[in-house]
DNA sequence: CACAGCGAGCTAATGCGATTAGCTTAAGGC
DNA sequence: GCCTTAAGCTAATCGCATTAGCTCGCTGTG
């Protein structure tokens, strides 16, 4: 076997950072191939199409994101839980902005894609702090809802620059989950809707 | 002056119709000169580009929107006020899902770009539907921008086919309506976060 | 009623980005 | 030291946005 520079996995490495620094949509085969220092044909050696790599850079994104989330959560529970996660992801987000579009712009492609547990770790380390809450197994689906609503509004909103500057939007932030924390927690002793 | 068969808007109403049936990522200029029974071309003597195309379709998508919105808050106030908004904005979105994603995929191209005041008035209505809560005028920018949240967020997640759909989606919506509702009444009562 | 101009629409051509075909060559296993 | 294999390259194709320049019907005017 000959040298083995690249590889999938560093390619879609490379892609994700690119894709951080220049925005999803501006992604492109070309650019990509010049920032590894080869020329754009020599991609496809590697990846089968731009759909296949943004598809890998999703996976990438959603591990990553998957892995801080349940790292944050990780000893805390309750209130300190959501606080951990929420801000885990958001600075995630930040941080990751191509991913993440990537991330959202992906639809499974079939029942063994590993998209889809990779997508169900994230929703498993949500469940594991909802579950501290106590609240009505009927609910839970609908909070999990609900958080992952406004987790994921917020964060693309953000990102998409929807806030203007005028007042903190850090502090909205902690509004927020103290908000959200607030009505778990109430719900939890009301058990009502 | 020649037969006025097409212009911008009537065009722009065309392409709109069109972004909600094959999704604004498949928008393309041929299918949408095919739609209107000319050639290509064409189209650039009513749109100067497939960006400025996309650029009406977000204008007129935030100004439907902002006109279902207020015409829901129209008349109710309190938790009437805010179930209504938000049933008629995710109404909009479900009916309109290219045409959202048009929205949201739009920058200001300028201080005078009228994609501006139409979004201001979607959140006027937001802010004048949020003061029916009286809440702590410092609070209420922190409230904005978690309602936008959410709401943008669960609409986003539906959209993408993002919630499995074991239980009611539309059940998931009014428990969030009434979960921000409590948490919005509570906030006005309390005056803390 | 003839006519002059404008502008909608058309065809032909350009350009860029993704993708494919087929060649070349260096590296690792024998 | 040879031989296979795959990474990378060049050349070519395709689709789609966009531009250039022509044409012709409508409309308002004399």
């Amino acid at each position: 076997m000959p040298k083995a520079r690249l590889t999938p996995a560093s390619v879609t490495e490379a892609a994700a950072a690119l894709v951080d620094e220049v925005g999803f949509d501006n992604l492109s085969m070309g650019l990509l191939a010049e920032r590894l220092g080869i020329k754009t044909p020599s991609l496809y050696k590697h990846v089968s199409s731009q759909a296949d790599l943004a598809h890998r850079i999703a996976i990438l994104a959603m591990t990553e994101a998957g892995d801080v989330i349940r790292d944050a959560i990780q000893g805390r529970s309750g209130s300190d839980a959501l606080a951990a996660g929420a801000q885990a992801m958001r600075t995630y987000v930040r941080e990751h902005p191509g991913r993440y579009t990537a991330a959202n712009a992906v639809r499974p492609t079939g029942p063994d894609d590993p998209f889809i547990p990779a997508s169900e770790r994230v929703l498993a380390s949500w469940a594991a702090m909802l579950s501290g809450y106590g609240l009505d197994p009927g609910q839970e689906i609908h909070a999990m809802r609900t958080l992952r609503s406004v987790l994921h509004g917020f964060a693309t909103l953000e990102a998409a620059g929807g806030f203007q500057i005028d007042t903190s939007v850090d502090e909205s932030f902690t509004w927020l989950i103290n908000f959200i924390d607030q009505g778990l927690r109430a719900g939890a002793s009301t058990g009502a809707r």
